[in-house]
DNA sequence: ATGTTTGTAATTCTCTCAGTGACAATAGGG
DNA sequence: CCCTATTGTCACTGAGAGAATTACAAACAT
């Protein structure tokens, strides 16, 4: 994946407009009459290497998109909306359509969303485990234990845990140093914070999550054979819930 | 396409799936799950009529987008992240896409973005005509004369009306009834504001912008074959720039 | 009038994905 | 311990979408 659109502006634009369903032809177009400012479909033809012929059904897709303004002459001449509207527009389609989803999802979604007591689960990649942990937290009651590496405390976890203390959650933070707690005490006055705890300090890098004492996570960095500099290295982590649960009856004991 | 969740939740959300770039297998398996909250391949296969032996990659393809969890035993076991979880972490994706893609298109924009003195271009659907007109509000330096009917005036275009506002630029607000006249006041002070203003008061319904003597955007309501009733009934708007642009010219004349 | 350019349409090819079946590994019950 | 049902993996087929090419008529320029 390109992530770094300053890199290769061209390609980063055609993944992610291709991604955002449009065609082949379509992302092509769009990309060629945005460098042209506006053109006929010869001159996208040219930049672009679609067919010429196939130009008319990609500027199709794209007026229909509300991307492309057609002028009604001969020849027709096309005209790319800025990069500004252009994001604003998918951002827009974007933002509406998670809402669909999200009520749809709610509308499903069964009464009691609990798991078995037994068994350990698997999330992995970063992001993922990130999402889970917010989740987790979103279902505190009374306590949450959270050791972490720090380059992995984002802005969602601390907001997390933000919401969770004003609900009287009582949190407890490890392995954050002693500049960031600062920024920390002013955002959640009522957690308390350690820089490396116990049993914490040997592992090499990753978090450890425990809550209510019948919830748990751990996770760990790992070197992936296909490590690109950019991709940073990717996060497995397992997680158990229940009284009973293995996973949570042993860090548990652990971590008393 | 199916705008509402509360109907018919399972549709739309498997169209919203689809449309995020899921196989249609993977929507389905998603579905079922967050209906079910866990269940195995023989659940999922039973509700969501997806073949046994494709859940398995059906989950796969969720477990790497961090959907879906996966419990190691037999038969394993799958469990669908909430439907809150699940709309923030496409949000979050999304968000992140829609910034790549708007600094990959504004390193390839051009300098001059700007149109031929002659020719008149074409806008569909409500969404792409009121995009454009925010393009607009945001270029213009002197003078905004925006005529509209009252049920177009989204909050959108009263922010862009705002910031330009702000910039300096003098502000004429057409056809809007003087209790929507009480809102707009507070936001722009700035602004005059009319009922219904000469010639205008005789079209139907549609919008009217002049900006700085020298862009023009006019647009009609219309009535299409396939109306349906979510869907408001398109718009159609033409658009020209310059001193000379016949569309220029003549609604200049008649706006004074 | 004539040659070129432009727009539409029909056609072929390719690749992805839906859908099906074979088969080995595994679990559970007698 | 053996037998049967279930589970997970793989390989194959077929249908459909989209990429790419060609043919052709209308519009335009000289």
């Amino acid at each position: 994946m390109n992530d770094d659109p300053t890199e290769d502006p061209r390609s980063a634009a055609l993944e992610q407009l291709e991604r955002f369903g449009l065609s082949g032809y379509a992302a092509r177009t769009f990309v060629a009459l945005a460098s042209l400012g506006s053109g006929t479909a010869r001159d996208v033809s040219q930049v672009s290497e679609v067919p010429r012929t196939q130009v008319y059904d990609a500027i199709d897709e794209l007026h229909d998109r509300g991307l492309v303004d057609i002028l009604q002459s001969s020849p027709k001449e096309f005209w790319a909306i800025s990069a500004d509207t252009a994001s604003r527009t998918f951002k827009n389609e974007l933002h509406r359509r998670t809402g669909i989803l999200r009520t749809a999802l709610n509308e499903l979604e069964p009464v009691e969303h609990r798991v078995e007591q037994r068994g350990i689960w698997t999330v992995d990649g970063q992001r993922a485990v990130t999402e889970r942990i917010i989740e987790f937290f979103g279902n505190a009651e009374e306590e949450i234990v959270y050791k972490t590496s720090e380059d992995l405390l984002t802005d969602d976890l601390i907001d997390g845990l933000s919401e969770a203390a004003e609900r009287g959650v009582s949190i407890e933070l490890g392995g954050v140093s002693a500049a960031v707690q600062e920024r920390i005490r002013d955002e959640i006055p009522e957690a308390t914070m350690s820089e490396s705890p116990s049993a914490w300090s040997d592992m090499s890098a990753g978090r450890l999550l425990l809550i209510d004492g019948r919830k748990t996570l751990v996770s760990a960095l790992v070197d992936e054979s296909d490590a690109s500099p950019s991709n940073p290295r990717s996060e497995t982590a397992i997680w158990g819930e229940g009284e009973t649960n293995s996973l949570v009856v042993v860090l548990n004991a652990i971590f008393p």
